[in-house]
DNA sequence: ATCTCAATGCTCAGATCGAGCAAAAGGAGG
DNA sequence: CCTCCTTTTGCTCGATCTGAGCATTGAGAT
């Protein structure tokens, strides 16, 4: 029992969007599943921060615009349970969120950008709840009655609420909770690797990519924060080029949130926000009226104390 | 250039209420100054939860209850320039906010709890705009124009906003940004400790106790942190004995934000929401009409995804 | 019985929000 | 040049929420 140092990893989210869908920085994980952009803390590193720019660097050749930290994570899910406890060498997980807008250059061997619902394609409702969210609320509904939480009697209630079911409405914000109370069920492949030690099986058809270590649940992380975020602080702006369309803006806002949002609305929102204004150019590519082209008025962050697009969903599908 | 093991500090922001104003433990530092518990990660501390709720007990004998992490802090604040950078060993803080509602007990000389306001005495604007936050507000401004930001045409906007003066209206959730520009603009002693390495001098009529280390930052990130969070989490009661009337827990919602409530709204707001509901019995201590006692609803957590009380400041300071 | 004080109930106007109708402005096809 | 199609843009309406203040209730004190 006495003090002992550890590794402290940085780890990085980094997202894009690309084709109205967000993706993330991956790079070949050792057991070939996706692993997020990650390394060391080493001596030479001034910052937690520009140590981890430079791994990612490093590892992916892209450069990175803002970044926040997420979340610290312990080693509580690393197994060492042979080994004595006071020899078990510790590393510490620190995370962050990093968002760039122009991805659409370099793409190496070694990394790649996958969509993020890829590995979570039940959050993705922009066209009414998929069908795998309705599947993952089955089984888990399963193991409330039969898994391991048969005892608990909210179980039931919490899975309901967490998942928008029965009167209960979807929270995109809850990916988190969705994805951790998905792992306490074993419905996401990573639970059953964890306690097992076994192979990866592929299969289970449980939906979505399982990723390395823990490194889904700190995607679920930045998905929820990021989700969260938008709403008060002006980072969608980070996602965009210098100049865009509102309706380009209000698919990258559906693209992170994953609902629909009513267009009409919308562009009233950020109208009486002030949060941009406009170029004096237009743009016609999609064969309707020409689109005027807006840029991010970067004076409301000395304006306003809390300028976001507080985003809510459409009841009906937003097909209009 | 190579990996660097570091030392884990695990730190606590540990809040209660007491006389109506939110106090934090603190143990004495070692210059003098209060510091906040901590200590080392160990390895015989089998989470980082469990390590820091072993520190704070045994430092301060007191019990935790609710604790979520706040910020991981590396060390860039401790100045180590006359050391080779290889050489330098690093320290990384683990910061955690930790509440609890029955603290009347222990208070041992090792320990004291203290009201955050006196680390913070502008940030407590239940009274009326105190005066300290107009003469921090001018320090500031003088800052702007003579000191170190007189090249940045905006540091004028960002103070006059994030100190809520000339339109701008006073944000509290916005602690953290304005201890920061404080601390930029050396009005907090910590800063120009830090700068000259000087011993503490306790005068320039500086307002606000300095604490240990940047124990004072991570204070107010825990403040703003708390501030924003009542607001849609039930943390509220996480502070609050098993029963209450509601207009103690109108004062515990004041003492947190440090903002006069509207009593009338404020108690449609917990009504409409159905946080509490009443336990039958009845309180008259106040020479009024008796209040009814009421409890939290623990059920309002399986029905409202975001349950909180969302205050808002009245106009005029909250008299009626 | 009356007074005082706090708890509680209620109203009202303004702001915000969800939803949908309708006009405007280009391109394509005749 | 006119018409149709498509998407942008402007606007309205009702429901809901919010800030603020007036009024009533219920207990102890005078």
């Amino acid at each position: 029992m006495s003090e002992t140092d550890a590794t402290i990893n940085l780890v990085a989210v980094v997202i894009t969007i690309r084709d109205r869908t967000p993706h993330v920085l991956t790079v070949p994980g050792p057991d070939g599943r996706p692993a997020l952009p990650s390394g060391p803390l080493q001596s030479g590193h001034r910052t937690l921060q520009s140590g981890l720019r430079a791994w990612v660097e490093r590892q992916t050749r892209q450069k990175l615009g803002y970044v926040e930290q997420l979340y610290t994570f312990g080693d509580r899910h690393v197994r060492l349970e042979n080994t004595a406890p006071d020899m078990a060498h510790r590393t510490i997980s620190i995370a962050y969120l990093a968002l760039v807008s122009g991805s659409d250059e370099v793409n190496s061997a070694e990394s790649s950008w996958r969509s993020w619902y890829e590995f979570f394609p039940w959050e993705d409702h922009r066209g009414g709840r998929p069908k795998s969210c309705d599947r993952l609320f089955e089984a888990l509904l399963d193991w409330t009655t039969d898994g391991s939480a048969a005892g608990d009697p909210n179980a039931k209630e919490r899975a309901r609420l967490t998942f928008g079911v029965g009167g209960a409405e979807w929270d995109e914000e809850m990916t988190l909770e969705r994805y951790e109370m998905l792992y306490e069920a074993e419905k996401v492949v990573e639970a059953s690797l964890d306690r097992d030690l076994a192979p990866w099986r592929a299969q289970e058809d449980l939906p979505g990519l399982p990723m390395h270590a823990d490194h889904r649940r700190v995607l679920a992380t930045a998905i929820s924060r990021l989700r969260a975020k938008i709403k008060y602080r002006p980072l969608l702006f980070e996602l965009m080029p210098p100049s865009f369309t509102l309706f380009q803006l209000q698919q990258t806002a559906e693209a992170i949130s994953g609902i629909a949002l009513h267009k009409q609305n919308f562009r009233r929102l950020v109208a009486q926000q002030r949060l941009v204004e406009e170029t004096g150019e237009a743009l016609s590519l999609t064969g309707g009226r020409p689109a005027k082209l807006v840029r991010f008025r970067k004076e409301v962050m000395l304006e306003r104390p809390a300028p976001g697009v507080r985003v809510r969903a459409t009841r009906r599908g937003g097909l209009t």
